[in-house]
DNA sequence: GTTCCAAGTCAACGCCTGTTGACTTCCGAC
DNA sequence: GTCGGAAGTCAACAGGCGTTGACTTGGAAC
């Protein structure tokens, strides 16, 4: 089956780095244990500890992203939407590290204050280009959307999110994002 | 300091069982440990055994609840908000009760079908009186931001949204649920 | 072709987990 | 007052955890 490729410190690395974001991301923190990734990537716990240190610093780096936002100043309100949700969608699906992020953020408090740090950093200050006014506020309550969205469709799989397209989500959520952004306070 | 209680099987269950809740509540289930919850009901792990069986039934029993939400029909789609709004804010902060079932539920396959079964024998049914049509998807979009707002208000923590009254969240959030439920489509 | 360091394995450690069964303590019924 | 069952404790189990240090293997450089 799998030819024995030769020693390679990068090579072994990146596939443990792997393995720990698949799993951080399907089951959580507590629940991924350093022999598994080890195992995952055909290697022993002992590696892991080599080239990562301890269970944390493992997750911290397997954790640890970039969003890609793209720059919203000049974007017309009705246009929000359609340029922002692009992101969301690859954020979430393209690879698991965000995932892994949240599902640990539920219970640990260090993969919170990281998952705040992620938004307080990137979000929020790409949105504020847009947001007419109260911009940590406006920025929250779009937070709040997209990151309920995500659970609901990305962890818990709740059945008529899961089957709905992009462009439905767009359609539904998108004025959501709009309002939260644009809207004049009474 | 504590007086000694005569014994009592029922006291002592429930005392175990508040000490579940509050434990789930904060740490998730598997950080959640069987003698901790005994210590903190001042009683030996054993008898969290004898009373409720494995850590699984233990988790269960803790995370079984009713919303009692109102009855929607004949309520005016401008005044949804304000019937909805403050089930949403008992729900949440009564007891740590549905707080134990989402921390949960990001980790473990069995609380994620735990908060579906909530969703769908109670949320749901409560608010199709309302939605005008396709009632799965309006109520799912619904739960999507129900459960963002929690997560990010109760669980993470977001400054801007912990700082925030009830009334200047019904007058945030209050739009976007009357949208999902009411907007027609294109 | 030998040398030598990086890459990788192995067995063990101390600790904590859920769960068990034998034991002791309390308290109401007779 | 004593008897019996319920309430509660205690010590131990088997297994899994993160982490450690001593060991073996491989492959490139000389």
């Amino acid at each position: 089956m799998s030819e024995r490729q030769p020693r390679s410190a990068a090579a072994t690395r990146a596939r443990i780095l792997d393995a720990a974001r698949a799993q951080f991301a399907v089951d959580g923190y507590d629940r991924t244990t350093m022999r598994s990734v080890a195992g995952t990537a055909g290697v022993d716990a002992a590696m892991v500890v080599r080239y990562f240190g301890t269970k944390e610093s493992l997750f911290a780096e397997a954790a640890t992203f970039v969003l890609d936002i793209p720059d919203l100043s000049g974007i017309a309100p009705e246009d929000l939407a359609h340029t922002l949700m692009p992101t969301f969608f690859q954020t979430w699906e393209q690879d698991g590290t965000f995932l892994a992020l949240l599902r640990a953020a539920a219970t640990n408090a260090a993969a919170a204050a990281a998952m705040q740090q992620v938004f307080h950093t990137q979000v929020a200050p790409a949105l504020s280009a847009v947001a007419v006014d109260r911009h940590d506020e406006r920025a929250a309550l779009v937070g709040s959307q997209v990151l309920g969205l995500a659970f609901a469709r990305y962890v818990l799989e709740v059945p008529p999110l899961v089957g709905m397209s992009h462009e439905q989500l767009v359609r539904w959520v998108g004025p959501t994002l709009i309002r939260y952004l644009t809207e004049p306070l009474d």
